[in-house]
DNA sequence: ATGCCTCGCACAGCGAGA
């Protein structure tokens, strides 16, 4: 079963990208962030006709988070929205549920620039995604916590081209990475980190720069398995090369496989 | 120190991204 993390950056304007990735590598669960539409205009006809269906959250012009699956699979809808702040506008967390497997989508908060309510927004977000983290482990069932955490969780090369560079963003500050590393404690696995110990392995490359072209990138997207989904890993790995196709999302799709 | 590029919005640049 392979579970697909992707950032596309916007979904309209990425359309023929993830129709695209969607026949090509045919995923069993496709965990969708940054979809940046309304819930009116989210192209659920376009995805049908490619033989997808699921649910989404959008929010007009930003932020919108979804979960696709194959037409005719069971997927269900557990959650819209992460608990703990009925006051919170934004559109960052979706759950379903495939084949007694659990999946939330999640996009958190850049937090750019530190200092500023963006930044304790983002660590405030992450305290109500601990929390829920925890009552998806006492459930004791496979779980996949995907999507683009915002977060370098280390200084070594092997996720970020460059410390220096990044030192002073939102996703390499100390108390963003404790919030991270809290998660995982709690019995969580990254799992490109469990396929991949050692080695560069990005998700992320900005648009300007030439980033991408000199390979200039980090990691920010991540898969966290439950104790039941990590016993299931067979393989983590990112399809890189859809970075470099034309109209390219900053973000290439990440993905699991679980045994089935 | 800022822009680099790209998105959506709305139809001109601007906020936001990371």
């Amino acid at each position: 079963m392979k579970i697909v993390t992707y950032n596309l950056n916007g979904i309209r304007a990425r359309l023929p990208r993830l129709v695209e990735y969607l026949e090509e590598q045919k995923p069993d669960l496709l965990c969708l962030q940054e979809i940046k539409c309304a819930d009116e205009v989210f192209p659920i006809d376009d995805l049908r006709a490619a033989g997808y269906d699921g649910h989404w959250h959008g929010q007009k012009g930003f932020n919108g988070v979804a979960l696709l699956a194959p037409q005719g699979r069971d997927l269900s809808l557990r959650r819209v929205g992460l608990p703990g702040d009925p006051d919170d506008s934004h559109s960052r967390y979706i759950e379903g549920a495939l084949d007694g497997i659990i999946v939330g989508s999640l996009y958190l908060p850049n937090g750019n620039p530190v200092g500023t309510e963006k930044f304790a927004y983002k660590l405030a977000w992450m305290d109500r995604l601990r929390a829920h983290a925890m009552e998806l482990l006492a459930e004791e069932k496979p779980a996949v916590l995907a999507g683009d955490w915002n977060v370098i969780p280390t200084d070594s090369h092997d996720d970020v081209f460059s410390v220096r560079a990044m030192q002073h963003d939102a996703l390499m500050q100390p108390e963003s990475r404790a919030a991270f590393r809290t998660i995982l404690h709690l019995g969580w696995t990254d799992a490109i980190r469990a396929r991949h110990p050692e080695g560069a392995v990005y998700t992320f490359w900005d648009y300007t720069a030439g980033c991408w072209q000199r390979d200039a990138g980090f990691r920010i997207d991540h898969l966290l398995l439950s104790p039941q989904a990590a016993d299931r890993l067979l393989d983590a790995g990112v399809d890189k090369d859809y970075r470099g196709r034309e109209k390219a999302s900053d973000h290439a799709p990440t993905w699991v496989s679980l045994e089935d």
